[in-house]
DNA sequence: TCCTAAGCGAGACGGTACGTCTTGTCTTCCA
DNA sequence: TGGAAGACAAGACGTACCGTCTCGCTTAGGA
């Protein structure tokens, strides 16, 4: 059994993810190149190629684990079993407490300009999770006048986009106070904003 | 006065332009080579780059003047002043209208790989318009629980992410059903979805 | 009659020569530009190429006049038609004293980089002036033992290269002394050296 | 140690010395163009310029040993050590003999316009060859009326002019025969041709 | 004095080669 | 035997010049 080598392949594929995020906190993404990354990890060229494809690889593999989670999220606290009255069709916390931990990476991606690659990432597994949500509360039988996939892109799209903005704004509010004013926006829509409450 | 050399230069500008786009129907934007574009606008190598930066430079002037009209709406359909009661804070239309007419220029951009240049440029111009559209909705002395800027991002992530999909999926909908139904989610949420009519 | 063209035409070239002399004078020829020539000159691009092919034209005809002299020399000091003993096969005084003369000009020359193109003009003119000399005083019913062509290179390579030292070396000597050892060498041989005079 | 290393490298240089050569063999040497002497020796673009500055160097490299041989010339054959009434101040017999190896190199050098960079560093080689063996058989106590620098110019110059003659001219006479011609020449002086023997 | 053709500046242009850069493959050696 | 080292082929990049060209402005010399 080759116990051994699997550790070291492990020591090596996590040198190479390092490298990658230490480089990526200096400077930008795009403009790093394989030889800096193998540079910094200590690792022989062909070492690299043998782990990972190439560059994007390297990076998708940085937060595989990270949005694992959101695929996966830990079985405990799923007590947003919500009535339609009181209905987080969107558990957007979730996303938003992650992103919070995760906090300097983010910030590392977005000033790297890496951000692209996992916002791409991230939205399709946002897109997923959204999708999944939402078909936990559409009644099958009942087509709504909205098809699905229009619902889960307006609600991935706006809430990718405001979880960006707070991250990019350095996290104004807590992530509980920035969920809670996404969750108005798209559980009570923009129209609330002007009626009386 | 240089008139001739200006008939010139945008000639050759317009060259450069349609060859990128021509090309881009072909293949993956990122797999077209600046050779290429050259060669197929008959245009020296020298020239391309006295014109433009790079290969994102040239495809950023292709939208530019696409994008300009969001800025610089045609003066004329200005009739959307519309009541609180049919609200349309958001003239997602125009948008949509928009789109509707570069189809094909989108669908190159989607299939090849460029939409990230493009989807970053029109965001922008997006969140400003919207914001703007927003401004004469919102009463400035009273001030909303949310900030601006959160809804702003939320509509404008929304809107985009809808859209993309729209065009993705080749239009399924003409431009007036998929605004109807993106207006629908905006103004009233999602929740509107769950409580009778 | 366009005697006033004409004399546009020729105040046209000597700003063209005249800035080409004065750029060399400050970096290598071979790394001065077309464009660096017109700037200074004052010039439109396509006038330069009106008037020479290209770079080294101009410069040819830099030294066109130059050489010129060497194949016509001023008829009046034609006094050197001496006797076989005391044969002045080679006019060299009159390399060395013109090369005196156009001193500054060889300067530029050597420093920038532009002598190759020159020696090798030089050395056309040079070689066919001594072989003319020669034939003067070769009598053509005796063979020589050894064939014209050697002579001449012997003779034109041994004078050429004295006399770019000599410029190189800022003319250690007077024009007459110089050409006094290259006499001696050229006539009397190495031999001569180590023998008693 | 990196001794296969060094053996790839040395094959990959004299692939690109080859190829060079043999397109000389072709065409002009200055319309030689990197992108054909990478295509001929089968190497990658960065490979030449990770080996060699530009194509001069590369042409230097080729007779770099080549002008080696007259830095270090073989140890064997020093019996010229001569009198002064058979001197042989100047070992030209073996740049004749040389150059007479070399053939097939130097007619493309000529033919191919690369002869200018070869014939100048040959020069200086020659230069301080010649120098070298005058310092032997001057008389160090008894300064001569002329000047070394001027005896080695005239004798250097005078010798390659005669070899590159002779080279361009396909080599009319054998290397003994020319060079006795220019040895007659050096020692002896023109003068000798028109006096009795 | 006006007219007109040539000389000219300005500079856009097509084209070519350059030297640099990065990628992904391949080979060799060492631990 | 697996990984470090790094040479290598491939090829795109952005730069630098070149020589050609088109365009109007200026200007001189004949009308």
């Amino acid at each position: 059994m080759a116990r051994k080598t699997d550790r070291r392949v492990q020591r090596t594929r996590k040198l190479l993810q390092e490298a990658l995020v230490s480089l990526i906190l200096e400077k930008r993404y795009d403009k790093i190149t394989v030889q800096e990354i193998i540079d910094r990890a200590n690792v022989g060229r062909s070492t690299f190629y043998a782990h990972f494809q190439d560059k994007e690889d390297l990076l998708a593999s940085n937060f595989a684990s990270y949005t694992a989670q959101w695929d996966h999220p830990d079985e405990t606290d799923h007590e947003h079993k919500v009535s339609p009255e009181s209905p987080h069709v969107l558990h957007s916390l979730d996303f938003f407490l992650h992103a919070n931990e995760a906090y300097e990476f983010h910030q590392a991606m977005f000033e790297g300009g890496g951000a692209e690659v996992m916002l791409e990432t991230g939205r399709q597994h946002m897109m997923a999770d959204v999708q999944n949500h939402l078909l936990d509360f559409l009644p099958e039988d009942e087509e709504s006048d909205i098809p699905l996939p229009v619902i889960t892109n307006f609600l991935a799209g706006g809430l990718l986009s405001v979880m960006v903005w707070w991250l990019k704004e350095k996290r104004p509010y807590p992530p509980e106070k920035i969920n809670e004013m996404f969750q108005q926006l798209a559980m009570r829509g923009v129209e609330s904003l002007f009626t009386a409450d």
